[in-house]
DNA sequence: CCTCGGCATCAGGGTTCCGTCAAGACGGCC
DNA sequence: GGCCGTCTTGACGGAACCCTGATGCCGAGG
């Protein structure tokens, strides 16, 4: 674990000082930033492994940060906040975080969270060859064609191109606007019945028990993932 | 893995430099353009093994960039943009793209598509793989013959064209547009009438049973596969 | 207790897409 | 010029698919 790059974001001195030197004692390469300008100019030019991000900033929101920095990478951002209700939560992973954290917390769990985040990030995803296994179905990206059990699956286009989504982002949370775009494109966003119908399809499909699906699952409120 | 030369072409500056650490750190050698112009004189000059290519771009269109590359040089072409939606995916890769990366993404993925897009472009078809048998047909792809149980096939140019494309990927979905594109030349893309006319005939001629293929199947909404 | 919003499920109708046949259009060759 | 194979284009039946509305369920909130 020894090497990896993290972007502590935080606007209090005090608390920035503690974290970086707690992180760099667990063997972290720390880069810091005061507030949301320099932050972005940060995860664009330095590529961190993962960014620790305190939601008060004094020049910006900090939704806005994830939202630009979600605007061309996928580095696991993990939101430290001291809201105790879960609004902004949902917010924050709306817009693209992978974690969260509520102030005050305990440095042992914040080691963990960044830890797994960079877990996550860090599988692979070689789409031009990629075959997704979970469970008793089988995804192959290239061929376009699902096996459940072995036999071979009749999708769709749009099962398929719903799939396709979800499974290229497994494990992680799939927003329903994204997916509306991503499928139905722009001018869909709002369009969430498409969602409900063809998610139902699927798990008709793919799952054992549709009812209570494995793969297909639903995060209330935000979207869908696909578990393997 | 070590000493490949990349071609960066984008014009972020921040995102140009996280790149260009990032690439230098996994062993490329990265070479940087930051519009149009450049990138064309740059990838004429220093014969990149891959060139990266973000579509927008301040002076002309990533669509022409791509076009003038390919009007010299067969250099794998990776795009990146930030579109959500399919559209301008099909037209870079009708352009002559090798493979298409959407902001944002993970690092990962990006490293994983450059490797693959070298690696397919540096093996060159194999002779001795160039008789595919699937079940009682024979395709020879070097001598452009086809054996039906042991008796040669009469396959017009554009049957003959159509089937060779399938078959040299087969087992993968070769896409309406693509198969399109590689069979007529481009301008063809929605003339999807061609392809059921010829797909019939191919079936009348190659399938024991035209009215349920076993090797040139239908991907309803998507393209065709060729199956052995 | 009732209402309300989000989710899951089902069914039908309009539309698109595929396969098929066949008639012109085109071009090479004698 | 006429013949012949090939390519293009049109028409049509049937199947598959996409959208949409209706209904029921569940949990949150008043």
């Amino acid at each position: 674990m020894t090497g990896n790059r993290v972007l502590v974001v935080d606007d209090e001195p005090g608390l920035a000082h503690a974290l970086a030197i707690t992180l760099r004692a667990s063997g972290w390469d720390v880069a810091t930033a005061a507030d949301g300008a320099s932050a972005i100019t940060s995860a664009a030019s330095r590529a961190p492994d993962v960014v620790l991000l305190d939601l008060g900033l004094p020049d910006m929101s900090g939704l806005d940060v994830i939202t630009a920095i979600r605007g061309w990478s996928r580095v696991p951002i993990v939101v430290l906040s001291a809201r105790q209700h879960g609004e902004d939560k949902v917010d924050a992973l709306d817009a693209g975080a992978d974690d969260y954290v509520t102030k005050p917390f305990a440095m042992n769990e914040l080691l963990a969270r960044l830890r797994a985040a960079v877990r996550r990030s860090s599988v692979p995803d070689d789409a031009s060859e990629a075959v997704v296994v979970a469970g008793s179905l089988t995804v192959d990206l290239a061929r376009a064609r699902v096996l459940r059990d072995g036999v071979e699956v009749r999708l769709t286009p749009t099962e398929w191109s719903m799939l396709e989504v979800l499974v290229r982002n497994r494990g992680r949370l799939v927003g329903r606007r994204q997916l509306l775009q991503e499928v139905w494109g722009p001018g869909y966003s709002d369009e969430t019945h498409y969602l409900r119908v063809y998610s139902a399809q699927l798990r008709r499909k793919l799952e054992a028990d549709p009812a209570h699906p494995r793969h297909i699952l639903t995060q209330p409120g935000l979207g869908y993932t696909f578990e393997v």
